[in-house]
DNA sequence: CCCGCTTAGTTGAACTCTCAACCAGGAGAC
DNA sequence: GTCTCCTGGTTGAGAGTTCAACTAAGCGGG
């Protein structure tokens, strides 16, 4: 165990670089989101999620897969936007196992009055800072690595299904 | 403020990888070091800053700033340290309102089991699948993100004073 | 039909993080 | 000296996340 491939300076530094830029990030959009509407960025991820669905309603494990939460954490989560009247549960009719989220109008209302600011965080943090060329190759990288890890690529075509 | 410019397809794309990416790395990261070893990420970052330190102790608000934690975050998390016997507060010689954190010598040896399993980690999710050019790109973008943010670059040479 | 295995989802406790309020000490003006 | 302002750091409450335990329902074999 102690022949661990340990960094160089040049990975030091792109590591550093990658972890500083994770958390801030992080932490600016879920500040100016929080702060101008009350959502943390973790529930305005699941709202996109369900608005961008036909019905606007999707099971919870489906949810759940797509937004890449646990499902301990969409099911409270959803608790949470059911509170706020964003998010309506309903029993699934065809598994009575199964739950679907459904945004309600309210919850689009909010979608819709949070979303422009957060999208004008997003361009000023990352797209403005970097030309088209960079933008691409970000994207890239970032699906290479989505990849590796067995995840299907953001880029190209609506992964669906697998057929 | 209805004139907002929305991401385009590809920038959604784009954005999606990256977020997709913080996450999961976040979420991977943490659970090996929290599973192997019980420190969650954010305390090994902090264990990491005072180990790298002559003396091996560090101002509050110095260590606050390298790690770019808050000031609460950072008091929260070493009083745990500090419980875990890891890490010991001392009061600042040169200033009665300060604090030294130092780093144990139980604190370095957990520090010295856990790193090899959290390179190894680190090696395994992002430099292995990527080519030296590839991370060379990361290591950029990253850097450009952070100098747009009003950060110093973290591959250039030790950015320790502004003289 | 019933047993065991798997999947869907929820729950509660433990833990971390954030935010705002707070105390104490330094630093300059008068 | 003392008044005021600023900086260093801590604290407690509230909120979100994780993990493990749990319920309920589908699924398959005997």
């Amino acid at each position: 165990m102690s022949d661990t491939r340990w960094l160089d300076a040049g990975e030091q530094g792109t590591w550093r670089a990658l972890v500083s830029v994770l958390g801030r990030l992080n932490e600016q959009l879920d500040r100016q989101l929080q702060r101008d509407t009350g959502i943390p960025l973790t529930y305005y991820e699941i709202l996109v999620r369900l608005s961008e669905t036909p019905g606007r309603e999707l099971r919870m494990s489906e949810l759940a897969e797509q937004s890449e939460y646990s499902r301990s954490r969409l099911s409270h989560a959803v608790s949470k936007l059911e509170k706020l009247g964003w998010v309506r549960r309903k029993s699934c009719p065809t598994d009575k196992r199964g739950q679907l989220a459904e945004l309600t109008d309210e919850g689009m209302a909010s979608l819709v009055a949070a979303a422009p600011g957060h999208v004008t965080e997003v361009r000023k943090l990352v797209f403005d800072p970097l030309t088209a060329r960079e933008v691409q190759q970000l994207g890239e990288l970032c699906d290479k690595l989505r990849v590796s890890w067995g995840d299907s690529p953001c880029d190209s075509p609506c992964p669906e299904t697998t057929q």
